[in-house]
DNA sequence: GCCGTCACG
DNA sequence: ACGTACGTGACGGCT
């Protein structure tokens, strides 16, 4: 009998981040289940197997501790998409007449291996597909892992029978669990001998055998005396790894084998499985008929008829929405409204762009009373400042309280919400038989906001989003709006002179080079740096060299032709993204309208993007220049306003620590306080450098610090950061104090959250995966004091806005950068907008701690500045 | 579409 | 033994 063994978990897992996310029309994702289900066709058509088991973990899945393959996947993962997929995928597994296997406290491996035993036992023939390498322990007497990987970017299967293992390890299958359990793994939570690694623990065994051996001969054998230190030390650990590295044999599962073979399955409903899932090439593959698959009606939801209907005439749908609370859709193309779709249940009234009436319903619709409840406010308010109003009473914005409850999220499309929070989306077909997605989504607005409401009040968030989301939406909208204006022919002149400078560079580097080359490519710069001209490097990356500015500037000052490519590298950075980059996006009006995404970041701040306006040039003399073409428009003035150290002062706050908050309210240099308690030093004595490093301590407390990390940014040892950071930590105990308790309370709840009750879930912190879980534990700590000072800023940006308007002040809040706020204000209204911003920024809120704004006004950003 | 690089707070 | 500070967005090269 021939054995096809498959580890469900792992193959799924491969399938999932290995397809990019497919769904159905309705929203169903099956990216996984199509990239298994192919995976199982090629495996059958190798093997030619006569019986076929599915092995799977079993799961008790969890909203809030979902687990991450890794910190990178951590950040692009739905791990709830895939999730999803696992029981609809067992369901079809079994329509297709296929056996899955899962036992109540046994891992899939565990079933691997005992079906590989029982195999080995009866000499049948054993196929093991899987993508985790612990398996490889099971080749062997018949047995062959299939194991399959990525290779620059290819999905590739090695095939490991006793020979393959025997020639990349130089031992059997059976001691790969005896070098495991030498060398450990973390993310196993298998201990392992403490000191002894990979390259140890493989020579070892290849010299030894056995963890046996070695220790009955301890004394005898030939090694480092520190290796047999280590090995005697933790000998208990050894053999406990041993024993929970072996995968095991005896799970009590069906083990007769003629129980595995393929049954008949249920092929009609199999087909009609498919087709649901819109997977039809599927149904050709498995052999099934494109005419068993009728899609069969959905159980429990109440099927929803929707109409729809058109309406020019203004004043009917003004009086039909009358002072009720007013559900709609704005459906929005190229960032602007373009038709709003209104529900009344489940009848849909649609008011379209092109008729004569729809300015002056939606002027009359924005003003009116009635409480608005929408999705992407910020475009009603960017139709509202193009129509000269505003947008009154915008009570709910199903974005925005979708961002509040899940930050970490990258996918808010209404469909997508509708899984979420278990909505059934409605089709709604017109005459020509296409769908309508707006119409659907215009219907399925109340039912989200009653789920979104339910659980914004249940986290305490509603006033989150009342107070300061849902208004600033309205001014960023209206910043988007006004824009920054721009000295266009000042820019192309700077790109001109670039340009000369870049090509003379280029000229001089292809001389040194001996010919010409892609200077940005950074595979073509590193094989002329490192090979041809054979300047030593720290070989590093999957690509190759790495080639970025750390290492160039090392090398530097010894080869002249690394210092031009560094000057190359900032004058392109400049002609490219900021010359030519920002002429692109000029609008007609002469100005540059950035857009701000509200529900992007996982901390609460706001980006900004085409162009991004956050991250212009400062830190350089030549790149500052670019500031030079930011510029108030003819009869007005910039007024640039900034925190002064928001960040340490919400930390001195959070951390209600006494030392610090005196530090600042008696108007102290921070850093040179902080440098003059760290060294011990009175603050007289405290130099430049000294300064400069506190400085650095500081950051590194708000980042989350490592004593490496700190070494390698100020250039001191590791050992010396290590004492600067415990010498803040000693000095500062209330922050000592205060960074434990954040990580113990995010621990317990899953979450962080900011001092206005702003979430981030924090799933790595209880990951096996000890890189993963560090990096958790440093967002515990950065993610109150980032999230907190972006709330505050936000406050302060709706207070200036309302001030401006109170005080009937033609001035503007044009731009916000993170801890920054720039308005634009005719002249004779300069020094009233300076303290109105200064003023509202250092009131934002009450704080222990006074904020502190500095202002300044000019006729460009690199004056106001 | 991902990677390396680099711009900002 | 291994990797190494928080949060973003844009560009060019390469697959």
């Amino acid at each position: 009998m021939r054995l096809l063994v498959i580890d469900g978990n792992s193959i799924v897992n491969r399938a999932f981040y290995g397809i990019k996310l497919l769904s159905t029309k309705s929203g169903y994702y099956t990216n996984a289940i199509y990239g298994f289900l192919n995976i199982l066709l090629k495996l059958r058509e190798n093997c030619k197997p006569d019986a076929v088991a599915i092995a799977f973990d079993v799961h008790a899945p969890t909203f809030r501790h979902k687990m991450y393959e890794e910190y990178k996947a951590g950040r692009h993962a739905m791990p709830d998409e895939l999730r999803q997929q696992i029981p609809v995928l067992k369901n079809l597994l079994n329509l297709l007449g296929y056996k899955t296997v899962e036992c109540e406290g046994w891992e899939a491996d565990d079933i691997l291996g005992t079906l590989a035993e029982v195999c080995r036992k009866g000499q049948d023939v054993c196929y093991i597909a899987t993508g985790d390498r612990d398996s490889l322990q099971l080749a062997g007497g018949g047995v062959t892992v299939m194991l399959a990987r990525t290779k620059a970017g290819q999905a590739v299967t090695d095939i490991y029978d006793e020979t393959a293992i025997k020639n990349e390890y130089g031992i059997t299958p059976q001691a790969l669990i005896q070098v495991k359990a030498l060398q450990g793994d973390s993310s196993d939570n298998i201990p392992g001998v403490a000191g002894v690694g990979a390259k140890t623990a493989l020579d070892l065994i290849q010299r030894f055998n056995s963890i046996d051996y070695i220790y009955d001969n301890l004394n005898e054998i030939d090694i480092k005396n520190g290796v047999r230190e280590k090995l005697g030390r933790d000998k208990e650990k050894a053999y406990l790894s041993l024993e929970l590295g072996t995968i095991r044999t005896d799970a009590p599962i069906d083990t007769n084998l003629a129980s595995y073979i393929p049954n008949e399955g249920d092929k009609a409903r199999a087909a009609s499985e498919f087709a649901r899932l819109e997977l039809f090439s599927l149904i050709d593959k498995f052999g099934l008929n494109r005419n068993d698959a009728k899609a069969e009606p959905e159980h429990n939801a109440v099927e929803r008829k929707l109409t729809k209907s058109i309406c020019t005439n203004a004043d009917e749908l003004l009086k039909k929405i009358g002072d009720d609370d007013a559900f709609f859709y704005p459906v929005c193309i190229d960032g602007s409204v373009e038709d709003l779709y209104f529900a009344f249940g489940d009848e849909i009234v649609i008011m379209p762009s092109y008729s004569d009436e729809f300015k002056a319903f939606t002027v009359k619709f924005f003003e009116s009373k009635c409480k608005k409840y929408s999705y992407n406010t910020k475009e009603l308010h960017r139709l509202a400042e193009r129509l000269n109003t505003e947008c009154a009473n915008v009570c709910g914005d199903l974005l925005l309280s979708a961002y509040l409850l899940r930050p970490s999220d990258t996918n808010y499309s209404i469909e997508h919400l509708c899984l979420e929070y278990g909505i059934t989306l409605p089709e709604y077909e017109n005459e020509t038989g296409l769908s309508e997605q707006s119409v659907s989504f215009a219907a399925v607005l109340k039912p989200l906001f009653e789920k979104t409401d339910a659980l914004l009040e249940e986290a305490e968030q509603t006033e989150l989003l009342k107070e300061i989301e849902l208004p600033l939406a309205a001014v960023l909208g209206k910043m988007e709006m006004i824009g920054f204006a721009v000295d266009k022919k000042g820019i192309e002149d700077f790109g001109n002179m670039l340009s000369a400078r870049i090509k003379e560079l280029t000229g001089k580097i292809y001389e040194y080079a001996g010919h010409e080359f892609n200077i940005n490519s950074p595979k073509q710069l590193g094989e002329i740096l490192f090979e041809e001209m054979g300047i030593p490097s720290k070989k590093k990356s999957k690509r190759g060299y790495s080639t970025n500015a750390e290492v160039l500037e090392e090398l530097a000052p010894d080869y002249p032709i690394v210092s031009l490519i560094l000057e190359y590298r900032s004058l392109s950075k400049l002609k490219s993204t900021y010359c030519d980059g920002l002429i692109k996006v000029i609008a007609e009006d002469g100005r540059i309208h950035t857009s701000f995404n509200q529900v992007e970041t996982r901390t609460g701040r706001i980006s900004s993007l085409e162009p991004n306006l956050q991250n212009i040039p400062i830190r350089t003399q030549l790149g500052r220049e670019m500031r030079k073409f930011f510029i108030a428009g003819s009869g007005n003035v910039l007024i640039d306003a900034d925190y002064s150290q928001i960040e340490l002062r919400v930390l001195a706050d959070l951390a209600n620590d006494e030392n610090m908050i005196n530090a600042f309210n008696s108007g102290e240099d921070i850093h040179r306080t902080t440098a003059a308690q760290v060294f011990g030093l009175p603050a007289e004595l405290i130099t430049p450098m000294l300064r400069s490093r506190a400085k650095a301590v500081n950051f590194g407390i708000v980042y989350g610090i490592g004593a490496f990390s700190l070494a390698k940014d100020i250039g001191v040892s590791t050992r010396e950061a290590k004492e600067y950071i415990d010498g803040y930590l000693s000095h500062f105990n209330g922050v000592a104090a205060y960074m434990n308790k954040m990580i113990d309370t995010a621990k317990d709840r899953g979450y962080s959250q900011t001092l206005f009750k702003r979430r981030r879930y924090l799933p790595e912190l209880t990951s096996s995966n000890r890189v993963l879980r560090a990096f958790g534990e440093r967002v515990a700590r950065n993610m109150p004091i980032q999230g907190t000072a972006a709330d505050i800023i936000k406050i302060a940006m709706i207070k200036v806005d309302r001030r401006l308007a109170s005080e009937g002040l033609k001035a503007r809040l044009i731009l916000q950068v993170h801890d920054e706020l720039i308005v634009e204000a005719p002249e004779n209204e300069a020094q009233k907008a300076l303290e109105i911003v200064t003023e509202e920024m250092e009131n934002a809120c009450k704080m222990k701690v006074k904020l502190l704004a500095d202002g300044k006004t000019g006729k460009t950003w690199f004056e106001a500045h």
